[in-house]
DNA sequence: CGAAGTTACGGATGCCGTAATGATG
DNA sequence: CATCATTACGGCATCCGTAACTTCG
């Protein structure tokens, strides 16, 4: 058993197991994959694979524990190499996140130039994407955080941290009824097309909630993945914005006018995740730490040394989990 | 990165930085695995081994954090292997068990009689060994499976899952004053000197803890690593033995009594462990359950998933431990 | 027939073992 | 000086890439 050989049977199983495309994403040739792959095959006795004449058209069920165990081998060689650049040279490296449009374009600017100051050699990356393809990059090894507000419990083999809670606030345009009202409530809003996130974005789960609490039922006239695309049609008077409360930029944003509304819908938790039994260089920890201002260093080393959602939760339950406006 | 090459780190470390000894016990050349050594390190970047002049004399900083994950790395491919002969060959394999004299002598004979039977393809070989030997042995994958009543939770790559639950009897020699005692206590036992466990074995520190929870000290005159060696001793007139109650053999300890006294002390619990993050075979998970009889197959496979001990702890949080007697 | 996987074959890399050399205590 | 690690070197396996062949949709 070789390590390529794993590597080729994941990246196969990743790419839809089409052993050509595997071949190109891992710069090799074809036969030199199916050579190996078959190979193992014949070591270990028993398919990977399922296949249909000589295409390849699934996983056997051993192939399915098979890779599960492959990706935790692969995961961990790469775990040496990052422990081994971690020693070599602290403070070069490279930092992958994978994060929500509300999360890169309000909250983590930042924190993204601190540790740019800080961390000058550590080439950072970011990618932006719903929060299931967030989650699953993480999952995956193809980014080292993932942040999001939604979906991170979706993905096993994340690890989730939280780091800070937030609620919402209305976005009026001037002049609005509403800025008549003393204190709103749900069926004030109810009464005004409103314009708010997509679901599975930032935290419209709970939103939905609320309204469905007191059987209110309002008209949701646009639907965004971002605050930014939501302040557009309040702004052309499409309707009354609903959006996180970090969204909202009182220098900026001066045509509109913001109205907390935190006492009438639960309060969300963005967290961090990563891939449990990954190895987290120091730079990384410091990004946590430097992304929520609760996580000391020692628990963020206490997280990196848990194996499950289990333990995590349990190290983060007397800790209060800072409010962001 | 090879595996070869972690493994070759993995038995050199072992062998207390000796790359002669790690040649020998992997059937190979010394300058192969020196060589090789080198190569990772190189490739690496790091030294993982302190070398004074030529000679290996410990592991670097950076050296322990990559031996863990080689570690880890190597468990995962041995469980790749197993996987691999589970659906190649479901009722052929190996099982080997580390465990105590206590367990083998007199707790798991029904149980692997009971196994062979069903598992006639299964070479079974069973170690015995102190409590950490056991454990040990367990935690770096000498053994599938460690049986032990102290001890366990000392290595922390264990998970363990309680089988039962059991106390001591007093075993006495026919006609000792202490018969005619109603209801013995703690401070008639502590008149006679006493024969039993060494410590560190077979529930010897839940012993001590009664006495010394009454400010008794009894005399202890012989200790042993085993009940045959205290019912010897017993029988000489030397003392009063203090045994597990499975030790006692009514149909052929007929020359002694024995006085149920687990009033007086609190119960052991026999635990099984194995490796965090092993691929446990189905043979081995029917071994758990016929040794321990609460152990529903379900409940077996939900433990193999767990990532960590607090996981364990609280699959079992609501199931009763069976006492034995 | 086109896309995709397996077989065939030659070149080169690199692993392993033996022998020799260099350090160490 | 005996033990132990590293360097030197030659044989052999094996991995990879190109080319040809086969099979499925």
């Amino acid at each position: 058993m070789k390590l390529q050989q794993l590597r080729y049977v994941w990246e196969v199983a990743r790419r839809g197991m089409n052993v050509s495309a595997a071949a190109q994403s891992l710069y090799t040739s074809q036969p030199g994959i199916s050579k190996q792959i078959l190979q193992l095959e014949q070591e270990l006795g028993v398919q990977i694979f399922v296949r249909s004449g000589k295409h390849l058209t699934g996983l056997t069920a051993a192939g399915e524990k098979i890779l599960e165990a492959a990706g935790e081998v692969l995961l961990r060689v790469d775990n040496i190499r990052q422990i081994a650049q971690e020693y070599s040279s602290d403070s070069a490296g490279s930092l992958t996140i994978a994060t929500t449009h509300t999360q890169s374009r309000y909250v983590l600017p930042s924190v993204i130039s601190q540790f740019v100051a800080r961390y000058p050699e550590v080439s950072l990356h970011m990618h932006q994407g719903t929060p299931l393809q967030i989650a699953e990059m993480a999952a995956r090894g193809a980014a080292d955080f993932a942040i999001a507000t939604e979906a991170m419990e979706l993905v096993g083999d994340l690890l989730m941290m939280p780091c800070y809670r937030w609620n919402r606030v209305l976005l009026l345009p001037a002049e609005h009824p509403l800025l008549g009202v003393e204190r709103i409530n749900l069926a004030d809003i109810a009464q005004y097309p409103i314009v708010t996130y997509v679901s599975g974005f930032t935290g419209r789960g709970k939103l939905d909630e609320a309204f469905k609490a007191q059987d209110l039922n309002p008209k949701v006239v646009v639907t965004a993945a971002d605050a930014d695309v939501i302040k557009t049609y309040v702004r052309l008077g499409v309707g009354i914005g609903i959006v996180a409360s970090m969204a909202f930029d009182r220098s900026k944003d001066t045509d509109l006018v913001a109205v907390d509304v935190s006492h009438l819908f639960a309060y969300s938790t963005t967290r961090i995740g990563f891939r449990r039994g990954a190895f987290l260089r120091h730079y990384m920890m410091d990004f946590i730490a430097l992304f929520a201002p609760h996580m000391t260093e020692d628990l963020v080393t206490k997280a990196q040394n848990c194996q499950s959602q289990f333990e995590v939760d349990h190290l983060f339950e007397d800790i209060s989990i800072p409010v962001l406006r």
